[in-house]
DNA sequence: CGTATAGTTGAGTCTAGTCAAGGAATGTGG
DNA sequence: CCACATTCCTTGACTAGACTCAACTATACG
């Protein structure tokens, strides 16, 4: 079992990375990988969460919504991110697959007793948490202050970021799933991607592919007045 | 030095409540107590802030702004929270006074090296940053998908549990504050607290001052998920 | 090829924003 | 203590941007 980590995919990136052999060894007793099909749900909102994971491949979401039904995607989860409540809390928003992913699970109360007891672990935690601190707050000055085309400027340009794939986009959302990351409706999102069509600023070759033409537009965009 | 924290206000819920004795002598040579005035700013946003700091008393905003000048508070920090990008991060926030506060402030390159070697120090400091990436996740569902009068209700009753008042609340924010953190103008919140005002389920005795009548009311119009 | 699902487009409405004016509270100097 | 200025807050009239409802089109899939 001490190698069961060795052919992880998230293994350079994720949590584990900067685990000695031998803690990784026990680590990896701990943990079980599971898939989940997607639009599965592996926490749900307001519950008392007994698992942790870290995700090898595909894309979560986490969200949470009103008494009314409305939906607010709160972040998206990409492979070697950790997701789960630490430390005692309630899970305050769902985590559901976005694709076909696959998960290293753990329950709380074995991998907070393990991280207890490993600095570098929960150096590593803290690390991330501040990292998706930030990323959160800057979500909320665009939930509350932009216009809905600096919002789907926004969108692209950090989409384009974080799946490092340049200027050819494989969406890993969905139009009613953009909005409700943006916090707006499916038909503004879609009129607003026709907007930056017919502008020539990007393309959209498919329902899931998008092909930025003009950056330094859609930067100016994400910020204009 | 060795008690220099022993009259400290924040000592008790502060991150140095975990500490041992001597650990905490050691850190009150690396840190120093400062104020700054109402409407002082500590921080800058995109700047790469060379300080964190230990709020002991009074409240800081923290702050981002679009290009055209629209400001948001992401969040409000109050005595015993802790604040500044650790590990390498430029700030994507400005720290600003909302009243006249007392900090303790260290380098940002001491305090990590401390942290570093203090694993009872990064867990208290995970743990924080832990519940504010929560909290910070609850107000995304705000912004994103509740109306004016919700997010009004919903200030209301958050500022209620964060002050431990009770239903007379002593406003640590103005109209124009108010609006910024719930991304709306200040004449909407104006408006709102007025028809709040007018279906008696609050009282407003003064600039500064709310009184709650009816907290079931609020609880229902706020929509809590 | 037909159906189901996802996305687009259009018309009309409504909420919150904008612009403008007027009041109420706070502070200052005479 | 009062006139005055300043700042903060409220109210009103109007506008604009996003939402709702509805129809239509494109794509995926058996």
């Amino acid at each position: 079992m001490a190698n069961r980590c060795g052919g992880c995919a998230a293994r350079l990136r994720g949590i584990c990375n900067e685990l000695a052999a031998d803690q990784l060894a026990l680590l990896s007793t701990l943990g079980r990988q599971r898939c989940l099909a997607a639009g599965e749900t592996l926490i749900w909102e307001g519950e008392d969460a007994a698992v942790v994971a870290n995700l090898l491949s595909g894309a979560l979401k986490l969200t949470a919504s009103t008494a009314s039904g409305r939906e607010q995607i709160l972040g998206i989860a990409y492979p070697s991110d950790f997701v789960g409540p630490l430390y005692g809390r309630r899970s305050g928003y769902s985590v559901t697959a976005l694709s076909d992913v696959e998960i290293c699970l753990f329950t709380r109360r074995d991998f907070e007793g393990f991280a207890r007891h490993h600095p570098a672990l929960e150096h590593e935690l803290l690390k991330r948490a501040l990292t998706d601190l930030d990323r959160a707050r800057r979500f909320m000055l665009l939930l509350g202050r932009k216009s809905a085309i600096e919002r789907v400027a926004s969108l692209i340009l950090e989409l384009s970021e974080r799946l490092g794939t340049g200027g050819q986009l494989e969406l890993p959302l969905g139009r009613q799933q953009m909005a409700d990351v943006l916090g707006l409706t499916i038909e503004t999102v879609s009129r607003q991607l026709t907007l930056l069509k017919s502008a020539g600023i990007i393309a959209l070759p498919g329902r899931r592919a998008l092909v930025i033409n003009g950056r330094a537009d859609l930067e100016a965009l994400s910020e204009a007045a």
